[in-house]
RNA sequence: GCGGAAUUGGUGAAGUGGUUAACACAUUGGAUUGUGGUUCCAACAUGCGUGGGUUCGAUUCCCACAUUCCGUCCCA
């Protein structure tokens, strides 16, 4: 049997775990200053209901792990976090709406592998349920803008609405059944441009004076809106345009300036209602999006199913993107993962080595005690191959006299410092 | 999923139908017995993704499979 990771599978080693659980951390503070709340859903699922009304479509259910277990259940793995948001909203009729929670944990998708693509992957997802309107996606831009600044990413963020970019096809004189491949194409207008996009559509026989129009609209200003469909009876692009200038009102008012109205953005098919955005590193270390939301109002609904509306919106934030962009930008960083490295000469010294680690640990201090009985020049080199910053070295001199030197591993410099004052050796250490 | 390319130690890699599979970095030990990054020495793939086939002989040629990368579909 030969060692391997399953296909689109893999594990992280330390160095790289580092990162991602600072994002996480990072990320999650910034969820609950906005007043949304963790939970951890199950990853298994019973088939039958990841494979119910949700709007994900057909699609995501070619991609579905399966598998029983020894009761013959048929069960699944989770492909996302939406379901499982929508289950414990049914599940939980006690939970009051609005629910704002988020989610960061492990999905599954048999689909194809890329770079930034695994089929066992982290999901990032901030989400409530029960609010209508733009305010709330308005504190969601927010939101986006202070976690993304926290990670030290500068951001900006494309936006659309997909009752707008519905109305805008079907006022281009396109008929309702293509709207989803116009949709699906227009999508990739930033990508292959528009040649590209008329090119993709060639086979649907819509005439080029439908086409030059839809185009002709995308370059419209969110002042002009309003007057320029004026005459139009279409209630999706009104509404559509409704829902714009609101949110627009909002990000105005907040100072948003790096939200771009962008009336071609789409994100995929199926489960978008209104609002819809994407967010980009402005310095374009990585160019695919980093995150992306929008509404979806239909699926909370559909899948209860009681006559009620589950009204909602959200976002997702990469985690695989943002680290990406993390260790392009820290490559040259030589931080430290230990403060001090705490060298006992002999047996003797063992457990005067541990008091004095535990009682700096106490105080927050990383402390790596050595263990292999090492000598004191190999440990001199493991330390600095480590980019840890001090070291005491303990022997019987010190026990004797009480009083230890810190070297400070980056110049010659060393600190005498009495074997008991542990505020002074956190005054050296972390100065 | 489909199309194409690749796969040699911990890492980057050179190489060949035939006896010891270069080199570099990393790692470990030593020169140096209680103290520093340098230098020097030594060790480190009975093995070239896995399984078959051709051959006197395969890491090398052929086939299948796996994995990775690049396009494409879709998405996170």
């Amino acid at each position: 049997m030969k060692i391997q990771n399953v296909k689109g599978s893999m594990d992280y080693l330390p160095e790289e775990q580092i990162i991602r659980n600072k994002v996480i951390n990072t990320l999650s503070n910034t969820f609950e200053e906005y007043g949304y709340l963790p939970v951890e859903t199950t990853t298994l699922c019973y088939y039958d209901l990841l494979a119910s009304k949700y709007a994900g479509g057909a699609e995501i259910l070619k991609e579905v792990y399966k598998l029983n277990d020894q009761g013959e259940r048929n069960l699944a793995l989770r492909y996302d976090l939406t379901v499982p948001f929508s289950k414990i909203i049914a599940m939980n009729k006690g939970l009051n709406l609005p629910f704002r929670r988020y989610e960061i944990g492990k999905v599954f998708r048999d689909g194809p592998v890329k770079v930034g693509r695994n089929r066992e992957f982290y999901q990032c997802d901030v989400d409530v349920c029960g609010i209508e309107g733009q305010y709330v996606e308005a504190e969601l831009f927010s939101m986006a803008f202070s976690g993304y600044n926290k990670l030290g990413i500068d951001i900006y963020i494309e936006w659309n609405n997909r009752k707008f970019l519905s109305g805008l096809i079907l006022e281009s004189g396109i008929e309702e059944a293509l709207i989803s491949p116009v949709i699906l194409s227009v999508d990739k207008l930033a990508k292959i441009g528009e040649d590209g996009v008329k090119k993709e559509l060639e086979s649907y026989n819509i005439s080029k004076n439908s086409l030059d129009k839809l185009f002709s609209y995308f370059k419209i200003n969110i002042s002009d809106l309003k007057s320029t469909f004026e005459a139009s009876n279409n209630s999706l692009l009104k509404e559509g345009i409704e829902e714009i200038i609101n949110l627009d009102n909002y990000l105005n008012g907040l100072g948003l300036n790096e939200a771009k109205f962008t009336p071609y953005l789409a994100r995929g098919l199926e489960i978008y209602t209104g609002t819809v955005w994407e967010v980009f590193d402005k310095n374009q270390t990585v160019t695919c999006a980093i995150g992306a939301g929008g509404r979806y109002d239909r699926i909370i609904t559909n899948f209860i199913n009681d006559g009620n509306t589950y009204p909602a919106v959200g976002m997702s934030f990469g985690l695989v993107p943002i680290c990406e962009i993390l260790n392009k930008n820290n490559e040259e960083n030589t931080n430290s993962l230990y403060d001090l490295y705490i060298v006992p000469m002999s047996l003797d010294e063992e457990i005067e080595a541990l008091k004095l680690a535990n009682a700096l640990r106490n105080k927050d201090i990383k402390v790596m005690i050595e263990m292999k009985k090492r000598k004191i020049k190999k440990c001199m080199e493991w330390a600095n191959k480590n980019n840890i910053g001090y070291v005491i070295v303990i022997g019987s001199d010190e026990v004797k006299s009480h009083e230890i030197e810190i070297k400070d591993m980056n110049n010659y410099n060393t600190n005498k410092v009495s074997i008991d004052d542990i505020d002074a050796m956190i005054d050296i250490i972390k100065k």
